[in-house]
DNA sequence: GCCAACGTTGGC
DNA sequence: GCCAACGTTGGC
């Protein structure tokens, strides 16, 4: 299964708002870059993902899991090309990894988080995730 | 189809 | 607050 990461700048919404969705989960909406976009379309349900504060942090915090495949944005424009997929909380990191943890660790060198910054929704490669897992305190 | 201008993101 | 990176827009 493939890994994600999703970056969120905490004010708007933060991992604290995504624990709050519960089961339930909210929609990954606001997406308006097309290679986030194909990110999105890629996931399937029961994949997980990172979730990264941006920002005000700058650290990932925790982890989540898709449960619903892409749809279309509801925020969007009818008819725009823009989508979502649904989220829900798995559990926190006992310990949030910092960016600069990331920096100083040669292994995630080449993660998309540090190549290209600005892309809100990431492929992570299964060692990446397996890593950041473990610098966290999850057991994997 | 090129490219300058501009807006946004996000680290510092 | 600054600035680099990058996407988008619009004139030509």
């Amino acid at each position: 299964m493939a890994h994600w990461l999703f970056k969120s700048e905490p004010f708007k919404w933060s991992w604290q708002d995504q624990v709050a969705a519960g089961e339930r989960g909210t929609a990954w909406d606001g997406v308006r870059n097309h290679a986030a976009k194909l990110n999105l379309l890629k996931m399937a349900v029961g994949e997980r993902g990172l979730f990264y504060h941006s920002n005000e942090g700058k650290e990932i915090v925790g982890i989540v899991e898709v449960i619903r495949a892409a749809y279309p944005d509801p925020t969007a424009e009818p008819g725009a090309p823009w989508v979502v997929v649904d989220l829900k909380s798995v559990e926190p990191l006992p310990q949030p990894v910092t960016l600069a943890a990331i920096k100083a660790t040669p292994a995630l060198a080449d993660m998309a988080l540090l190549k290209y910054s600005r892309l809100s929704v990431q492929p992570v490669s299964d060692a990446e995730w397996v890593l950041i897992c473990r610098m966290g305190g999850l057991a994997v």
